[in-house]
This record gives C-alpha cells, sequence and structure tokens, in this order.
DNA sequence: CGAGCGCTGTAACCCCGCCCACAGCAGCCA
DNA sequence: TGGCTGCTGTGGGCGGGGTTACAGCGCTCG
C-alpha cells in the first residue's frame, strides 16, 4: 500500500518513523470499485477509515429512499470517526464515487495510540472541529442561499480540494453525476441541472463528463 | 459559583477530586442577562465555556442581517470548544436567552488537562462527535422534511432537554420567541407561528408565553 | 454492432413557504 | 396611565423549486 499519503497525514504527522511503521502493521487494506459501500446507516462500525487515493462520498438517506449527501472526502482525509467515540452504530453509508484505495485502523489500536500520544487526539479534534465548522456552514447555506449559489458554492469548494489547472480554466474531475451534485447541494437534479446551464450560458463554466472547468472563479464567486 | 452540575459533567466525572479542586480554580464565572452575547462571529477566542444555569444560543447571521439557529444549549453542556483546536476566529455567536451562569476555561488550562488526562480528549471528542451527529441530522431535515415537520422536530427535542412532566403534558419552558424557534428551525417566523396553530388546534399542543405544553408527544412524533 | 440503460437536457405545472401588511396585545418606561 | 416597543396572530400575493414527463445520447455489454 502507498503509505506516503497517511505519513503525510495531520493525523500522524507528528509521530516519530519507528511509530508510525508499527502503527501501518495495524491498517488494513481495503479496495472499492464505484458505487460499492464500506459501510452504511444502522451498521454497527468500530474502524475509522483514511482516504488513500479516489474519493468517498458521505450520505443518508431517508426511509423514502431521497439521498442527501454530507461530505465528498478525497485522498488524505478520513472518516467513520465518529463511531469510535460515540457507540451508536453508523449514522451514514459511505460509498465509493470512483476507483478507491482505504487503510482501515481499528477502534483498539486509535485508542491505545491516543493513551501515549496526546497529541494524536489534539489533531483528531481539530479534525472534528473542522468538519463541524463545515457542516455548520453548509446548514446556513441550506437557509440563506438558492439552488444557484449553492451550485456555485459547491462548486467552488470541489474546485479548491480537486481542481486542477487546465489551458483556460480550472478542471475540476468531481467524478460526480448531476444527481449527486444535486443531493449534495440538497436539490433535485432538474433544478441543479438548469443552475449549470445558465453558468455555462453565461460563459463561466463548462461541462464535461462528470467533470467541469470553471473559467470565470471571480463572477462564480460572487453568487 | 455551583461547581456541582461541572462536577457531573461527562467531561470531568473521571477525575479525582483532587485534579478537579485544581482545576475549579482556573475557571473563570461570567454572568448573563437576556441577550448578552458571550462571544460573536469574528472574534477571537481562546476559552470554552460550561453552562452552569440558564440556557445559550448559538447562531450565526448571513450579511444581510438575517439569522440562523445552530443550537440551544442548557445546563452542563458546553460551547466554543472548536476555537481551541482551530486557530480560525468563532464562526457563531453565542448569546444569552434568559439569565445564564457561565464558567469559562482557557485554551492553556485545557491542554494542559489533555496532555496527563488522555481520557479527558476522549470525552472531548465524543461531545464533538455528538454534536457532528445532531448537525448532519439537522441538515436531512431541512432537505427532507417541510416546516411543519421541523417545529415538531425542534420542540419534540426540545422536550427533551428542558422537558418537565406537567398535569395535562410535558411542559417546555423553552425562552424562545416564535422568531428565534424559526431561525432555529430555518423558516419564516409566520410559517412557524402557522405551524404552531394547527398542532394548536389539532389538540396536540398549548402555547404559553415563552413556552409550550405537549399534549400528544405521539401524534406530533408523527410528522 | 445493436439494444438498452444510465445520464443529461428541457418544459409545464403547481404548491410550499417567503415576503408584505396589518391587527391585537402585553409589558415597560416615562 | 398612556404611549411605545416587542411579540404574537392572520391573510394574500407570488415566486423558487419540486414533481412529472419526455426527448437526445453516449456507454456498456450481450
Amino acid at each position: 500500500m502507498d503509505i506516503e499519503v497517511l505519513r503525510r497525514a495531520p493525523l500522524f504527522a507528528s509521530l516519530g518513523d519507528d511509530v508510525f511503521a508499527a502503527l501501518t502493521d495495524e491498517l488494513t487494506e481495503v479496495d472499492l470499485s464505484r458505487g460499492a459501500s464500506v459501510f452504511r446507516e444502522g451498521d454497527q462500525g468500530d474502524q475509522l477509515y483514511f482516504i488513500v487515493s479516489g474519493k468517498i462520498k458521505l450520505g443518508r438517506s431517508a426511509p423514502d429512499g431521497r439521498e442527501n449527501l454530507l461530505a465528498i472526502l478525497g485522498p488524505g482525509e478520513l472518516f467513520g470517526e465518529m463511531a469510535l467515540f460515540d457507540p451508536s452504530p453508523r449514522t451514514a453509508t459511505a460509498t465509493a464515487v470512483s476507483e478507491t484505495r482505504l487503510a482501515g485502523l481499528r477502534h483498539e489500536n486509535l485508542r491505545a495510540l491516543i493513551e501515549t500520544r496526546p497529541e494524536v487526539s489534539v489533531q483528531l479534534l481539530q479534525a472534528l472541529a473542522r468538519r463541524l465548522r463545515r457542516t455548520n456552514e453548509s446548514l446556513a447555506d441550506l437557509v440563506f442561499s438558492d439552488v444557484p449559489g449553492r451550485v456555485a458554492k459547491a462548486l467552488l469548494d470541489l474546485a479548491d480540494r480537486f481542481g486542477r489547472p487546465a489551458t483556460d480554466g480550472i478542471l475540476v474531475a468531481h467524478e460526480l453525476t448531476q444527481e449527486e451534485l444535486a443531493q449534495l447541494v440538497g436539490a433535485s437534479r432538474e433544478t441543479v441541472n438548469k443552475a449549470l446551464a445558465e453558468f455555462v450560458q453565461r460563459g463561466w463554466l463548462r461541462l464535461e463528463a462528470r467533470a467541469v472547468v470553471i473559467l470565470d472563479v471571480q463572477r462564480l464567486r460572487q453568487r
């Protein structure tokens, strides 16, 4: 397994090479193809996962089958940590958005690490605090912004995290269908499609297969 | 200061009496009357707070002045902890909903405690994980439920945490105006008022000044 | 290599909930 | 004790966006 990504992850950055080496022995490798789930709502879980490569979507589904996405996560990020500190079953489903490789770490191994290394728990607290901030932000957006605004924000956020400079803008290979993008911003697929079409028409964006090229970051940010 | 509430708080429950006694010396007492703020969005903050008595609302405001509430917190709960692990300024404003007494703890004191007592950080992680779950839940509600449904859910939640049994139901002295309740569920004051009126008309609820009596928990839960 | 399915694009319809407007009404300060 | 201010109750208009219904269209897989 490619441990370079993990070595650079903030959670482990402070560890000595020896401690880190011991830790990697405790990691379980998991490979997933698009659409495969790591865990589902209601499962009992005692592992947290690091994303080595690929992307994971965290989502919940309503009784009637509708879904909404809480986050899209990429390489270096971790998820599934809540179950370690709160005994209740998983409250979200984690699904691969593309070919994805994960490293899983079990509850007891993390606990042991925390006992000896308080700075690891500080890193975890930071990670959770940041996630809580992002989630609060999304909440506010749902209340205050209209769908085009939320789509713009989501694209800019994805661009920040997955964007690569291209000849005429920023290529964001988000690998999401418009349906998934809609679930992410809490809107219907049709409305998101219209918002995207409008952005294209204004020359702010170009659409590609499961990707967009952002042509005018400024204007998009105004929304 | 009445330290009984703090002694029972999960964060300190594991500490020996001597450690706890030393800790209370480091706490700062803060008293607030309704409407007074502990801190505001954008402030630099290096304290977390425990609620000894009263209630605190955490909210954010949009540029145009509109507000939305992230949470209502009561005795024994803590807030303002995110700033300790994420250096950015406060992202929410904390305001007293009623006469409120807080105990503040500074960054460095908590850090010192974490160094020697890993179980304290586990408690903090639990608190954050639970908050994140609640927030995710609210997110899903905003997407999936209509306003009456969200109002019902908010009332039941408040009942769980602040409700007291009364002769004909559960008295929930939430101390919120309908405006604040509306901000909590992400809706307009008028729509919330109508939802409440409908519940009253159906005999599920009785309204009192900044309080409600829930008469039929079952029916309310169906929504 | 053709059929079918999953994804995208678009249009019509309609309803929930926001905005606006105003009418009690209670507490509070002068 | 009378106004003033902040909160609650209610009605009407209208617009954003969900829902439904199809029509292209490209990929995959048989």
